[in-house]
DNA sequence: GCTCTCGATACTGTATACAATAAAATCGAC
DNA sequence: GTCGATTTTATTGTATACAGTATCGAGAGC
């Protein structure tokens, strides 16, 4: 898992999924802090590291600011979105709120595959953080509550979730002290304890706890923005 | 109000606006049920009506397929979303969850300015109810719920909502019965008195009733689709 | 030396043209 | 007469070319 999806080595796959694969290209280089927010995403540079036109480019990008990992400026272009302190509170109260109360139909749903699920994905979690893989452990700490979320079987709220969390991991990217990272090395483990025991209104305590300890972790001061290497950063 | 926004008048408003003009025509079109569910929409068709070029539509498509208010079929196009019935259950649980979550905060946050606007807008609401426009009131209606989540002020919980509601007119456009309209016609009176009283845990014990009477109203009949005629329904 | 204006440049916004593919219709065979 | 294969057509996917606009730099005036 090492440096991940690092260069999209330019596979020729068809259509569809070739845009997927760019997109997330794209948000994780992102989300892993790889592009800083404030970086300017100019179509053309990525049309070319990408081989693909602008046309598609423009999709991806547009996909993108509507999921708020990219702010679209109107004669501007693109550029990664720098959350602001009032937005980091939005998306915390946000997930309060909806991760929450999605805990008591998550328990009820839990089986034992279920649980295993999340066990190794818990584990990959601490072996990046381990490994020194900070940013990693971020995105890998968001697909765990995403997963959490699409368990409670409502596609729309997991929808939801699942927007909270990459924003989210931006904010943590951003806000986060090195060292000390938003979710602790066995919080998830206890929450799938308490689920897998049916426990539902524990898990909402749990995860109630765990968000807000997420959130106080967090250090509001910003960094300074510096211009890309797109080459650099996808191998292209 | 009449037929509202029927023609997009072909005025040349320049870039921006025009494109949220046209979001709006056509969101605006399936909401109200002039275009119906299943209801194919050629990207040609619609760059001839409006006025644009495909490009454009394609743009506009996009952004409305991410709100699930149409479908995006690989290489069939885009066509008005069907929404089903577990759909319908998923939305409305969320609804539950996310605005009666939401009401506290709104009854500490409203003013003599806002409940005097929320009324105004229930005002209109049983007007358009009282002359027959089922569709309409149905949109106005959303528009209501929108506006108290706004009045929240998490702003991510406020866009979550706006996305609820939409489907879900799309929803009561598809499975409600004429005649019984979902919002019934004081609910919405009734709910910004106990709002403005303060009384939070009341208003979300309204908003509880209130959501599952909508959600009740329901019957789960789906009607034969057919062809539209996209010159006669915009009046381009 | 500073600021304001004007020009060049770089980038996005939009349209159009071309290629690819899936649906439909027609023709032929059984 | 019906089923199947092939051609035709309709519609989307993609790239490219052109136009418009904002930004940056240079030069002149104060």
């Amino acid at each position: 898992m090492s440096d991940a999806q690092g260069a999209p080595k330019l596979v020729k796959k068809k259509g569809e999924a070739r845009h997927e694969a760019i997109y997330k290209a794209l948000s994780d280089a992102i989300i892993e802090q790889r592009l800083k927010p404030g970086a300017r995403l100019r179509e053309d540079a990525l049309a070319e590291v990408f081989n693909v036109s602008r046309t598609g480019i423009r999709k991806i990008l547009q996909r993108l600011a509507i999921e708020q990992l990219v702010t679209l400026t109107p004669r501007r272009g693109a550029s990664v979105t720098r959350p602001t302190a009032d937005e980091a509170k939005d998306v915390f109260d946000a997930r309060q709120l909806i991760e929450c109360g999605l805990m008591p139909d998550v328990a009820r749903r839990m089986g034992k595959k279920e649980a295993a699920e999340l066990r190794d994905m818990a584990r990959q979690e601490r072996q990046a953080l381990r490994s020194g893989q900070q940013s990693v452990a971020i995105r890998l700490s968001a697909d765990f509550h995403v997963r959490l979320a699409q368990l409670s079987g409502n596609a729309a709220l997991a929808e939801f979730v699942e927007r909270l969390c990459s924003r989210s991991s931006l904010i943590l990217a951003v806000y986060g002290h090195r060292g000390h990272l938003g979710c602790e090395s066995h919080d998830h483990d206890d929450l799938i304890g308490y689920l897998e025991a049916g426990n539902g209104e524990r898990a909402k305590a749990f995860m109630s706890r765990h968000l807000k300890a997420i959130e106080a972790s967090l250090s509001m001061v910003e960094e300074e923005e510096n211009v890309p290497d797109l080459r650099q950063i996808f191998g292209g």
